[in-house]
DNA sequence: GAAAATTTTTAGGCAAGTCTAAAAATATTT
DNA sequence: AAATATTTTTAGACTTGCCTAAAAATTTTC
């Protein structure tokens, strides 16, 4: 079943609110999320509960059906795929990569994303640090936390990061932020819940907002 | 300006229907080339108009505007640099790249594909042996004829080939002709106009219609 | 140069996806 | 538990791109 690009999207939607944002995939919630009003949220996913592709009742939340999950599990691995691409052989920054995946990840071509797969030695991990689901739909998994979670004394190393906001990107740029370098948490201040972590030998001052959207491994 | 798809389309058939099969764009020939309707070609050619992408009269075929041509050999550069990289990094089949890049030539992005034809290494000519325009838009040029313009014993290069179609490509194949292969014209035979060469020190025939949509170098 | 054939355009309608405004249902507050 | 606020849905309309059928213009034929 070929799907619109605008189905696509409510799909990939759906998933990163239920799945990622690990809330309930409402109709506000979904027409926030693309930009657009409850009431095109409400039309389009009469479509998609016509097509199999979402559970739907009046009023309640929408869920992906085992069908939805698979397509939106191959569009994640799209956008990941072609991500890994940009940066790692087009020598893309990171920060810029987002909105050309959006584009080039609704492809529909599977023979096309397992030879891309290959082409860039079949990586778990995109250059933000999300997970690349294998050709079946299985998410590699480790242990992560948000860097904010960290006490004083504790070492980590930077996994993903939640946000693809180009300036959110820029700016950990800007203070050599990049994924896998190793930190050591040196304390949290109260004035404003902004944090301190020593990196190359270095001190760093990250805003809370900033370090709320940091995922680290603890080391 | 961004364009939809369906205007790339329009403005790409108008191109290759004016500059590559050399007659003019009138409203028959556009619907045939897009297996559309003469209405729906009316309809859409007023659009491109009041965009200033083509220059229309009632009643006359349509041309480009120097914008419109614009866009087209961006088009066209796009989707040439991408199947090159289907086949020369993702080891495509030349028979095979076709409906990919014409998906992926949709993604409007200049700075993707000069990043993209630095990676290629700047080529000049895509798998079929067509030319790839340069940022500016300018076509490399070399001089090329039809296979069946040639005579007993002229020799001769394989340049280009005129259609993109699956099976001819993969008929092709079958006779181990490719880009670039040289041969020696031996004879066209009077019966069905076809063509005998010889290549690695094989005969090898041609029927009128392959011979017909091979383009060549003489030697 | 008139009749016939072809091409192009117009007119009206359909489907997808969007919107605003209003109605209906649900959730929250007091 | 009634009143208020919020969320969701419905209704009707708009745009894009397409279609069919018919009218108008152009080209070809005799």
């Amino acid at each position: 079943m070929k799907l619109s690009i605008t189905e696509q999207d409510y799909l990939k939607a759906i998933f990163s609110i239920t799945r990622i944002e690990n809330s309930t995939a409402n109709t506000n919630a979904i027409a926030k999320h693309l930009s657009t009003k409850a009431s095109s949220v409400t039309d389009m996913i009469k479509k998609l509960a016509a097509k199999k592709l979402v559970k739907y009742e009046k009023y309640k939340p929408v869920s992906l059906t085992a069908l939805g999950m698979k397509k939106a599990t191959k569009l994640i691995r799209s956008h990941r795929l072609w991500e890994t691409f940009l940066v790692n052989r087009l020598n893309y920054d990171w920060s810029k990569v987002h909105p050309i995946a959006e584009q080039l990840e609704h492809i529909e071509d599977e023979d096309l994303m397992d030879k891309l797969d290959d082409y860039l030695g079949n990586p778990q991990w995109d250059p933000h640090g999300d997970p690349i689901p294998s050709p079946d739909g299985t998410f590699p998994q480790r242990d992560e936390t948000i860097l904010t979670n960290l006490n004083p004394g504790d070492s980590g190393k930077i996994s993903s990061v939640l946000q693809d906001d180009e300036s959110f990107l820029e700016a950990l740029n800007e203070m050599n932020i990049c994924i896998n370098n190793t930190f050591e948490f040196i304390k949290k201040i109260n004035f404003d819940q902004s944090i301190q972590i020593r990196m190359h030998d270095k001190i760093i001052i990250l805003s809370e907002s900033m370090a709320s959207n940091i995922a680290i491994q603890k080391l």
